[in-house]
DNA sequence: TCTGGGGTCCTAGGACCC
DNA sequence: TCTGGGGTCCTAGGACCC
């Protein structure tokens, strides 16, 4: 463990000095690492000259910039787009004009028509990706994956990270912190923020606060209080829109107001799981561990309409999507390693009325015409009186070919029932 | 001018088994 | 023949996250 401190230098920040009266750092040093405006920062690695303009990322295909004669670039424009898209990222000056990913394209541009406009390219993401994530690995290996652009960290786990940072955890940490930023700069020319707690509730939160390119220690006794409970609820990673609003009706609107919450009244009000949670929350206790292998519980393909279709009148259409969904997922599913046993369908009608329908079956695929046969049945099950905007097939129990035969054993249950289907199904495929 | 696509986890009721 | 709990699986919906 660490090394007995040294008495403190005169200059000792007030954060370092609490710091080395309670003797040492807290017992786990996680870090959240969060890039910056991702998507949109690996663009204006391609187009430089967009640097410091709103750029907003999103959309459906098209609106690629357009290499001119002279060689000077021409783009889109958020005044150009038509179609139902939504933002997925956008640059700071962007959000400087209220548009956040997230919001509808239209409205976007309402607020920023000459914002501009580019489409997603998931392959460079994902590229981009792949080098920051090595780069930190380099420096610390204990690394959970928290999708495309952020991951957990555990520092503890660094070898001698506790012995090197001598008598100035504070200033050890912050080092080992801007270590990590300098090489996934080196490594992809972007710039990441983190935050760095003893748990991934709190480094969640601290990545947040000093955006962009920053880094945020909460490692003192009374920076829960001074820094997050002044935070609104919503920081909490958890406590969604819904909640929020509960919260609020509840005259809750920080997380302090949270912490001084009685347990008995959350819980009553919102379960005894997720209201004995919010308080734990609320004071900063999470001891999940950095997780850093998983394996994935489903599989999923999905579209939304360019306008909504209707079950009898684009029957061709929507049969013909409905097929190539199921196609595609027995490819994910192939090229990923996977067999499946509950086949799933997702409709969305206008008004975002969603629908789901499952069926397990008796023994697991990848193949495309059992998926489909399969998601026809669920189909059946639903009433398509109204228009559909968005049509999706998922696949869930999954298992990789290995343990395929396990699986036969279980399949001596008694096959579930479809049940009789509506009789206003139009039956349409 | 609403609201993408890919996920995870939780709840809750009924079936079925012991 | 009224009355049990546990445990697991299946299904549907919903909140939430990136």
């Amino acid at each position: 463990m660490a090394a007995a401190p040294d008495p403190r230098p005169s200059d000792a920040s007030s954060l370092a000095a609490l710091q080395a009266n309670s003797g040492s750092l807290p017992e786990r040093l996680i870090a959240h690492l969060d890039m910056d405006a991702f998507y949109a920062s690996v663009e204006l690695l391609r187009y430089p000259e967009l640097k410091g303009q709103a750029v907003v990322i999103g959309g459906r295909r098209m609106h690629e910039p357009r290499t001119l004669a002279d060689g000077t670039r021409e783009y889109s424009r958020l005044r150009d787009y038509t179609g139902r898209g939504v933002i997925t990222t956008s640059t700071y000056a962007a959000r400087d004009l209220g548009v956040f990913s997230g919001m509808g394209m239209m409205k976007a541009a309402l607020r920023a028509p000459d914002a501009i406009l580019l489409p997603t390219d998931f392959d460079a993401y994902r590229h981009y990706s792949r080098l920051f994530k090595a780069a930190v690995a380099e420096i610390a290996p204990v690394i959970e994956d928290r999708g495309i652009d952020e991951i957990y960290i555990d520092l503890g786990e660094i070898a001698g990270i506790r012995e090197a940072v001598g008598f100035d955890p504070l200033g050890g940490v912050r080092a080992v912190a801007r270590e990590i930023k300098n090489s996934v700069l080196r490594a992809t020319g972007l710039t990441c923020s983190i935050g760095i707690t003893p748990n991934k509730l709190l480094s969640k939160i601290a990545s947040e606060l000093d955006k962009p390119d920053g880094i945020s220690l909460l490692l003192a006794p009374d920076d829960l209080q001074t820094r997050i409970w002044p935070l609104g609820v919503r920081k909490i990673n958890g406590i969604g829109p819904k909640a929020g609003a509960k919260l609020q009706a509840l005259g809750l609107e920080t997380v302090g107001q949270l912490a001084a919450a009685e347990p008995a009244m959350l819980i009553a009000q919102f379960g005894k799981s997720f209201g004995a949670w919010l308080h734990e929350a609320a004071h900063g206790r999470d001891n999940r561990p950095v997780v850093t292998h998983s394996e994935p519980v489903s599989i999923s393909r999905e579209t939304t309409f360019e306008r909504d279709l209707h079950a009898v009148h684009d029957r061709a259409a929507l049969g013909a999507i409905f097929t190539r969904l199921c196609e595609q997922l027995a490819s994910d599913l192939q090229r990923k390693g996977y067999l499946g046993r509950t086949v799933g369908i997702k409709l969305r009608f206008e008004g975002f009325h969603t629908v789901t329908r499952d069926l397990t079956l008796d023994l697991p695929t990848q193949d495309a015409q059992a998926i489909r046969r399969a998601a026809g049945a669920c189909l059946k099950r639903v009433a398509l009186d109204k228009r559909l905007r968005l049509l999706g097939v998922r696949m869930g129990s999954l298992s990789r070919p290995g343990q395929a035969t396990e699986m036969r054993a279980r399949a001596k249950r008694a096959p579930a029932s479809t049940g009789p289907a509506p009789a206003e199904n139009l039956s349409l495929f």
